[in-house]
DNA sequence: CGAATTACTGTTTGCGCTAACAGAATGGTT
DNA sequence: AACCATTCTGTTAGCGCAAACAGTAATTCG
């Protein structure tokens, strides 16, 4: 293939390789405008033996366009955002389109840094988890001028694009689910991170539905840190050593409630009878635990899938997409719940 | 912040704006030579008010320097890659280098293309998950003039530095491990992908231990698509259902390790007396499952810092790091292994 | 006090590419 | 033969920024 160690070949090497001018072999390879068979073959025999690849900086800057979206994302220790990444890659697949990810660690601050980072290379488009920013932030997505969807969430006020579910709504329909099944002792176990606002959102939700049926938490119980089988079994451990009497326990996540379902099934605790557990997010790969913990889906694969196709549409300028698209988050039932 | 929709500033825009030129509104924003405070608090401010980010494309063109680094790993539905993921990022933190990741599915036609895409942006260096490349691939990361680090193996010839295990010894020293407890009539649960070649020379590794032994695999039993509890348990049961003989059963991984764990425990079999598990990954986010999981660990963190640390270090020119590491996958014997 | 040094700011040039336009070659039509 | 359309190729300019160099003013020093 390559035969140059010369690393900084440009057009005008392959022009000369191939007797042609560079603004021809700058069609060529772009497939742009017509160039005659027997001229494009010569140039791209001469691109593939010097082995010359373009430099998209420079052809960015001439054109004024850039065919990347840049994705923001609290963190990739999560299930979730590898879900949603992927998606929104396979949504950009039939486009020109490429997803660059950056990572916030759950830190405006830094989520600021990330977007600016970002912005500085001129997208196509944005992508960003969540609808708490800093107000700088804030400020560069909406003067940037390409679209900007915020995902994940609904329950705020969008800069641009959104699209998500009501984390609040996802509380609140777990907790009528719950109290429906005849639970009425109820625990909280959730990180302690101010900074997961979807958590804090499903946790309110929650709490304001047990409050119209006249009931409030037995207990919260808070852990640091990342979310294992360990820990929810530790967590659960703790709780029904401290309040015996709780019937079931709400967990902030599925890692967390699968854990302490195991705890549970450990110690001969009758699980839905007894104690009925759930947690948030669908997470399918747990699928083939003792029993099937009841979660509620999160939508993750529908919005990575959406914020791809608005985008898209917007940046390539075929035709705008509804703004706004709220999805439904689906309860899984599973076998930690009652079912009456 | 931000109050012009002219969402195309330029260092013109903030140089008019506070009264300097062009090159000492970007010594400011750069902290690039001396620059009075007067003056540069004057171009902050401007800057700031105007809302103006840098255009890095037209920066990287004209510096001809580019703080990225490419990551190419096969998936992010792997637990392993976006810890490595995570590593790499945190091992770049400090310095200047920003990583920007692709994906390959596994697929070394899809690997090259995002290679040269990935090389058109002209990074300061390349990490790639792996030793397998088309030739094409190879010629651009050799001619490509910037560190490229392979990762994950060591089994192969890498194009220049590498860091990472030997599977085959991984598979070896996990067989020897396995005989050396006693088991003697052993399965193999695994992907069917060919294209998992640090999976398949593991079990090369592995095989070739128990052929040392005299023995061979009783059964091997491939799956398709992705890893989990449930597929790990169907298999476990149709391997025992077919096989009963077995007593220990070698898995890929570790997410089909516990399936297949979970079905012994709730089909009453003794683990690790009467069968023994294994899988491969030392993933901690299993800890608390009813057993812990024989395993072995992939180096993925300590991998992941020293492929940053080599990029850094040859990519800012502070020195060259040695250019082939191999750590040596740590053993975690677990629970479904006997101890004797 | 003049020269040398330092501190700061400006000018010119070009990175590698593409948009826009201009021109040449070819073929068909009247 | 003149004209036009079509197909192909080349020329010019400039994207936004930073490197290199060139000042100018302020300060230091012997």
């Amino acid at each position: 293939m390559a035969e140059d160690d010369k690393s900084h070949l440009t057009l005008r090497d392959v022009s000369e390789a191939s007797g042609v001018s560079e603004m021809t072999v700058s069609r060529v390879l772009r497939n742009r405008g017509d160039v005659s068979a027997k001229t494009r073959a010569r140039v791209l025999e001469a691109a593939r033996r010097l082995g010359y690849v373009p430099n998209k900086i420079a052809g960015a800057l001439a054109s004024n366009r850039v065919n990347l979206v840049g994705v923001v994302i609290p963190s990739l220790s999560n299930f979730v955002f590898p879900d949603v990444l992927t998606e929104i890659s396979r949504g950009l697949e039939e486009t020109p389109l490429q997803p660059v990810f950056g990572t916030s660690h759950y830190d405006l601050e830094i989520e600021e840094k990330v977007i600016y980072e970002m912005l500085s290379w001129r997208p196509s488009g944005l992508i960003v988890a969540g609808l708490e920013h800093t107000d700088a932030a804030r400020a560069m997505m909406r003067n940037c001028g390409v679209p900007v969807v915020e995902i994940m969430d609904v329950d705020g006020s969008p800069v641009d694009a959104n699209v998500g579910i009501s984390h609040r709504r996802a509380g609140r329909d777990m907790a009528r689910t719950i109290l429906a099944a005849g639970y009425r002792r109820i625990a909280y176990m959730g990180t302690v991170k101010a900074e997961d606002y979807r958590a804090a959102k499903r946790l309110e939700g929650f709490e304001q539905a047990l409050a119209e049926a006249g009931i409030r938490f037995e207990m919260r119980e808070h852990y640091a840190g990342g979310s294992d089988f360990r820990k929810g079994r530790e967590m659960a451990e703790a709780v029904l050593a401290r309040a015996p009497e709780v019937d079931f326990i709400y967990c902030s996540n599925d890692m967390i409630g699968a854990g302490a379902m195991l705890h549970c099934l450990e110690a001969g605790i009758d699980v839905p009878g007894r104690l009925g557990l759930a947690g948030f997010n669908g997470i399918d790969l747990l699928e083939g635990l003792p029993r099937r913990l009841t979660s509620m889906d999160a939508c993750r694969a529908e919005i990575g899938a959406a914020a791809a196709r608005i985008v898209a549409a917007r940046a390539l300028g075929e035709g705008d997409e509804p703004q706004r698209i709220e999805f439904a988050p689906r309860l899984i039932h599973g076998e930690t719940l009652r079912s009456r």
